[in-house]
DNA sequence: CTGAAAGCGCTTACAG
DNA sequence: CTGAAAGCGCTTACAG
């Protein structure tokens, strides 16, 4: 722990190994140059010395400078999910931006495939340093994955993965997983003849591989589990935007069995579970339990009041800070970077909310 | 976002005020020795350039060194609770040792209030930049306080709160709130007249404001949910390591009901919970939702095989992590400091262990 | 292929 | 009270 040997520097391996600190420097940074017989010589000793570099100094030194550019939807009033990753982003490039590190963050409206597309065309026209993104469209980030590879842009898939791509690392949640463990959860608090819904409300534009995953895993549980044979699911695909229809559906499907109230679970595959909480609640159906993803501050009113049983969260905000990190370890400190980098799947109550949301 | 304007230096701030660089950095740093005519000069444009000082070349120039001192019980076989918070402590030093910090953990047996002491002695004796502290034993921790707090020495307080103290500030989980959410788990999980054990797993040497924390969040839970008045809690305190005891004990109060079973909940208020559900396990008793704290490894055996229903963590890696940067920001970077940094109180299942092993 | 010198932005004695 | 100079450890042209 304790190194009580002064730091060795440069110009302690240089004198040992009798040449210029210059030439040490050039061994170090593999930029050639220097006889091979030199080289090995200063190579040994820099083991033998165990030198490790001084990462202030050189990056004072080198006046070097990284541009990051990030890439996702823009946080609005239907998509308020976006501001914690924006906001995570941010954070992380305050704390390591003495290093000579900028950040640039690009937005698209969440279901605008041609604005993610013409972003995308600008960043590549002024490659960064490294990029994040937020591969939401699936055809359009392959096509540009095979440019940023080829201009050696390190790039870090954040929130959404693409799968057999060149990304340096990917930041975000299993959603597979994450299906599970709602699972569990419902199934924790039904009785074993109850019957659950599986509500998937999406537009019909795309970007959804998130849901199909957390459904899948939704169903592998259960489809696994002795216990609960007699579960009944049944899945309600919404892509109506009119209040009306939504209102009708749901009762369809769930208002039913109202007259003889029976164990009911619904799985609001993604962040609005928040709809189907006032639904619930405007028809006073209280015999439900409710499960959703996302600390929305409407999914948070809906927890409180007791409407919401469980929220899944993500660590939307860690998964930016996580992705500028990342970028940083990669380029500046010269690290390994582990190419999935799974975040906890976070079980939200009324009880443990408070503690989630600067996070 | 973007600072395209040139990064304003110190130079150009004495250029500007017809001084030396010296004379800027006087003021700056509150040095003294400066006419107080210069000194409002010299701020009025450091503030009117926006000058951020290089925080890089400052500590490259200035040579200081800061010298951490950690003191917490020593993770073994009976308590291996504290290998996650001595590892993020760890982890967190490497990530800032470049601004020329060095870590000495110092550590004492779990209930060895003696070596608690003398620890404390020895480092008040060799006064560090900066104490991590898990002060377990609340008098020997006041009594320490008052001379660190003379010395000028930051403390921060690590996993465990003491009261009313001068240390900047404390890093861990609110118990309370801890015991609220293990009772709505169980609450949800369980019949309304369901029956509630309360285990209280521990020794008689003190170090336990934690538990009896959690167990009146738990109770205030209960005491305030209209929909479980029926439940029935009661609190069953082990203080023996005999284990033909602790079996005697466990099914004179809980094995009573497996005649005519019934809907029953056990909460261990700390990470003894394997020992609880090595005894279900033993007796074939498979009618207990089963509730308790951190991701031992024997714990987590327990959690996959379904014998326990949750475990709590307190991201104790994340504890140790936190503790270092706090000292780091307050001694290096000079920022503000929060006096209170809650952790979550992490919901783990078997289908969301593997996300947290890590952290 | 190699070395000497200047410089990154800030701090620290020292001389006056 | 103030300034000039040297130095932190590393990197970058430049000359040879």
């Amino acid at each position: 722990m304790e190194d009580n040997l002064a730091k060795v520097k440069i110009s302690d391996i240089a004198e040992k190994a009798g040449v210029s600190a210059g030439t040490v420097d050039r061994v170090i940074h593999n930029r050639g140059e220097v006889a091979e017989k030199t080289r090995q010589k200063v190579l040994a000793i820099v083991r033998e010395m165990n030198y490790e570099p001084d990462i202030l100094a050189s990056t004072l030194a080198s006046k070097k400078s990284y541009r990051f550019v990030s890439l996702t939807p823009r946080a609005d009033a239907a998509n308020p999910f976006w501001a914690s990753p924006t906001e995570g982003l941010k954070q992380a490039w305050q704390e390591i931006r003495h290093f000579g590190v900028s950040l640039d963050q690009y937005f698209f409206p969440y279901h605008d495939r041609a604005a993610f597309t013409s972003e995308l065309d600008k960043i590549i026209n002024n490659p960064p340093s490294g990029l994040i993104l937020a591969p939401i469209f699936t055809e359009q980030t392959i096509q540009a994955m095979e440019k940023l590879t080829q201009m050696k842009i390190p790039v870090v898939f954040l929130n959404t993965l693409v799968e057999k791509q060149q990304n340096i690392s990917f930041v975000g949640q299993a959603p597979v997983y994450s299906g599970m463990v709602v699972a569990r959860l419902l199934e924790y608090g039904l009785h074993q003849d109850a019957q659950i819904s599986i509500i998937n409300l999406v537009s019909e534009k795309g970007g959804n591989t998130h849901i199909l995953n957390r459904e899948k895993g939704f169903r592998e549980y259960f489809s696994s589990s002795a216990k609960s044979s007699a579960i009944q699911l049944n899945t309600i695909n919404i892509t109506s935007q009119d209040p009306l229809e939504f209102d009708s559906l749901l009762e369809k499907h769930i208002g039913i069995d109202d007259v003889k109230p029976k164990s009911h679970g619904i799985f609001v595959t993604n962040s609005k579970v928040f709809l189907v909480a006032e639904f619930l609640e405007k028809k006073g159906m209280k015999n439900f339990n409710l499960v959703g993803y996302d600390l929305l501050e409407q999914n948070q009113g809906f927890l409180r009041k007791g409407i919401i049983d469980f929220l899944i969260s993500q660590q939307p905000h860690q998964q930016g800070y996580n992705s500028v990190i990342t970028l940083f370890n990669a380029l500046i400190m010269k690290k390994e970077i582990a190419k999935n980098q799974y975040l906890p799947i976070d079980i939200i109550t009324k009880e443990n909310i408070d503690f989630y949301l600067n996070n």
